[in-house]
RNA sequence: GCGGGCAUCGCCAAGCGGUUAAGGCCUCGGAUUGUGGUUCCGAUAUGCGUGGGUUCGAAUCCCACUGCCCGCCCCA
């Protein structure tokens, strides 16, 4: 019985690879311009930093987690990279830095779910989280970011949805507000709807049943939360970051019903989403999370980031072509063959020779399938120092010495 | 945790109870011991996810299991 890949788990073969090289390669690019420093943070961390940072009211601490012991420590392979992100901010100290502090980073995450389109237990994230600005410049910032990111991978008409969730202050409040606007109808919500009531209402906003998105129209739900009102910081604070973006010339539409699963975010809250991503449709989501970094016990820091879904992002960009390589040398002697592979490398080509000592029209054949140039080094080639080099797009075939070639 | 669908060569597949399980791609070899990518010929599944059952006979029908995919929940 062969050994498979784990359930929710994928090898990123040679094929696709390159894919997540040009991808990687543009998050570098994009957010080294705006001064975002690349960080790595631990795969595994304790699992009482995601309890206290991620929320224990949420799914993914809830039941999602890959959480194991070893010597008596709770350890949880990351669901997400904030936390671990925050941690660092802290254990080092970059909370003695003129703000802003900006970080970026990649890698994996775990997640234990039924996988499905757009979902695996393994998966991987690119994200971004700016410490230190409480000015809705920096929301601005890193959603720009994130268009400018996208843009770099030739994707320019994704849908950015907004909205504002308030303070701690002003979020209680909101909860009441719409818990009184829910009441009317609440016996007729899900079985999920009814338990959220209670422990996070702003849940229900975001609830997919058919029943309850019609409950909602029926009773104007819609209205009624346009309604409430946000504390007088708040709603300047998200009135700021429309006129930046208005300024940045991102188009954004607000959607009053944008709740977030994490409890940490605090005002602004942020998707970019996509129709061709099956059902998990949101490439990108993140917001603002004020309350964080002093949860995770620093002291009050502003702070405001986003993750991408690397997966999802990648089967929104066309497969992108593995590059020929420039020289295979086709040759019935293999010892010359080895010396001109490993001098056109030293000179900085790719070149590859036949292992196999095939015949001639059979390197040529593997030559025109993986290399720009066919070096045919025959004989008389060898006897009288010179290279006949085959264009294999074009057919045309130059006579050349070693030193002309790699000029 | 709950629904739905699918499993035939490395990949894409035809087959829907009856003699040796189509075809295409890829790979390898030959036509062709120095000029390819087009062409022609040839090779490649004692086996149809696994285990039972029905039948004279099963890839085809039935049952169970496993795996994968899709959806719900939640999230990137």
């Amino acid at each position: 019985m062969l050994i498979k890949a784990p359930k929710g788990t994928k090898d990123i073969l040679p094929d696709e690879i390159v894919n997540w090289q040009i991808i990687e390669q543009k998050a570098n690019e994009v957010f080294s311009k705006a001064n975002f420093k690349e960080i790595r943070t631990p795969i595994f961390e304790e699992t009482s930093l995601f309890e206290r940072g991620v929320g224990d009211t949420t799914d993914i601490v809830n039941k999602e987690m890959y959480t194991f012991i070893k010597s008596d420590r709770s350890l949880t392979l990351r669901p997400e990279n904030t936390a671990g992100a925050v941690r660092a901010y802290l254990e080092h100290n970059f909370f003695r830095e003129s703000p802003p502090v900006k970080f970026w980073y990649k890698g994996p995450m775990f997640r234990y779910e039924r996988p499905q389109a757009g979902r695996q237990r393994q998966f991987h994230q690119i994200g971004v989280e700016m410490f230190g600005i409480q000015d809705a410049s920096a929301d601005a910032e890193v959603i720009l970011l994130a268009s400018e990111f996208l843009k770099s991978l030739g994707l320019n008409d994704l849908t950015v949805e907004i909205n504002s969730l308030g303070c701690n202050k002003c979020r209680a409040e909101y909860k009441e507000n719409l818990k009184k606007a829910i009441a009317p109808f609440l016996d007729g919500l899900c079985e999920d709807c009814k338990s959220r009531y209670e422990k996070n209402p702003l849940r229900i906003l975001d609830c997919k049943n058919e029943d309850c998105i019609r409950l909602f129209e029926e009773n104007n739900l819609k209205n009624s939360v346009s309604g409430i009102k946000l504390c007088d910081e708040c709603s300047n604070h998200y009135k700021q970051l429309k006129e930046y973006l208005d300024i940045l010339n991102i188009k954004y539409e607000e959607n009053t019903f944008l709740v977030r699963g994490l409890d940490y975010y605090t005002k602004t809250v942020f998707e970019i989403k996509s129709n061709n991503l099956g059902s998990q449709n949101a490439v990108c989501g993140g917001g603002r999370y004020d309350g964080l970094v002093e949860t995770l016990g620093g002291v009050h820091t502003p702070a405001v980031g986003w993750a991408m879904g690397v997966e999802r992002l990648n089967s929104l960009i066309g497969k992108i072509q593995d590059n020929k390589i420039d020289y295979f040398v086709v040759s019935d002697n293999k010892q010359e063959a080895l010396k001109l592979t490993y001098k056109l490398r030293a000179c900085g080509f790719s070149a590859e020779f036949d292992y196999n000592s095939r015949k001639f029209i059979k390197q040529l054949e593997k030559a025109s399938k993986i290399a720009k140039f066919a070096i045919i080094l025959g004989e008389d080639e060898i006897k009288n120092n010179y290279l006949s080099v085959k264009n294999m797009e074009t057919s045309e075939q130059t006579r050349e010495t070693f030193e002309d070639l790699v000029k």
